[in-house]
DNA sequence: CATTAAATATGATGGCCATCATGTAAATGT
DNA sequence: ACATTTACATGATGGCCATCATATTTAATG
């Protein structure tokens, strides 16, 4: 049956929320096409209305969930220990497109990589406004730097079996990159 | 046909070599058992006398990979200047499985999340081993934070689209690493 | 109100893949 | 040498999934 115009565009935003928790709690493969349409409460059939191909469905995920991948406005080191949190770690729905989802793009479609790479560029820059004052070259190096060690400390963690190694990974790279950045 | 002892235990090897490099190189989901048994000369049927599922495969093969998932004894420094190259992004098939596939274990068996648990373990004494002189403490944290970053860095080189900023996130890890260490 | 167009639903289709069943021939042990 | 075991090959099978074809229903239009 049709929908309203606003039913269809609120259809259209529900499908690409839902994706996006999916993707980031299941990966890009372990979800199909009928499993979105389903969570977002439609049928498989009506997908192809709103997206060329499984492919389409998972690079507008990817700039529609980048776009958002930022702290809110907090101090710097509020937003390390937040992302570097074991509630962060356990919530990868919730969570960090990033750190979900970055070690997958190397196998999606070259518009996926292209929104992962407009979604990088912003995190930095994002990062090296946050930052305490010093020269911008070092600026730089430290929004690079911590944002590297803040993602791939959360895949390490996530990837692990004991909790205590997990816990661990998590804390001490939330010192290491406070050390730094003091 | 049978083939003899050594014929077989040499199969096995190769076997798990040639998933090894599949795996890394195209992830585990993108990976046949076909695609494995035919890249190690055999046909896909043999497959069951070696391994009881392809989840033993990736199991087997993770505890067989990341056993080396090493630097050859090198000074840290080269080694993080090596691991952060673009020869190291560009290669996955030869590069470290940690990079690789630390991101996907999250959605694998057990058995793969205590073969990464266990690798991470070793890696991490590894890295505090091979650290310039401080105390315990401040070493194994500075082995934990370079070790994310390292990590985390290869794999957002990998994600994004722009060679240009693919580097930059090489270098300035490099570098903010080697300033924090030295 | 009647007509049209469009958004979903329902129901194929074809391909890929993990796994299994069975055949075959060579290695091993006696 | 022979019997037996066994590693591998060949060839199903069943399930899942992306995609498509067609039907249905209702909004949009005038």
């Amino acid at each position: 049956m049709k929908v309203s115009r606003e039913q269809m565009a609120e259809n259209r935003r529900r499908i690409l929320d839902v994706a996006s928790r999916l993707f980031k709690d299941k990966g890009f493969d372990a979800v199909s096409v009928a499993e979105v349409m389903k969570a977002a409460g439609l049928t498989h059939g009506g997908f192809y209305g709103h997206f060329g191909s499984k492919d389409d469905l998972v690079a507008q995920t990817l700039a529609h969930s980048l776009a958002a991948d930022s702290f809110g406005g907090s101090e710097f080191s509020d937003f390390v220990r937040s992302y570097l949190a074991p509630r962060h770690r356990d919530n990868p729905a919730n969570g960090c497109p990033t750190a979900g989802l970055a070690a997958a793009i190397r196998h999606q479609t070259p518009a996926a990589r292209a929104a992962m790479t407009d979604g990088l560029r912003a995190q930095i820059i994002r990062i090296e406004k946050a930052l305490p004052e010093q020269g911008a070259a070092d600026k730089r190096r430290a929004a690079i730097g911590s944002w590297a060690a803040m993602v791939g400390a959360v895949i390490l963690a996530r990837a692990v079996d004991d909790l205590k190694l997990s816990g661990e990974v998590l804390e001490q790279t939330r010192a290491w990159i406070d050390a730094r950045v003091e």
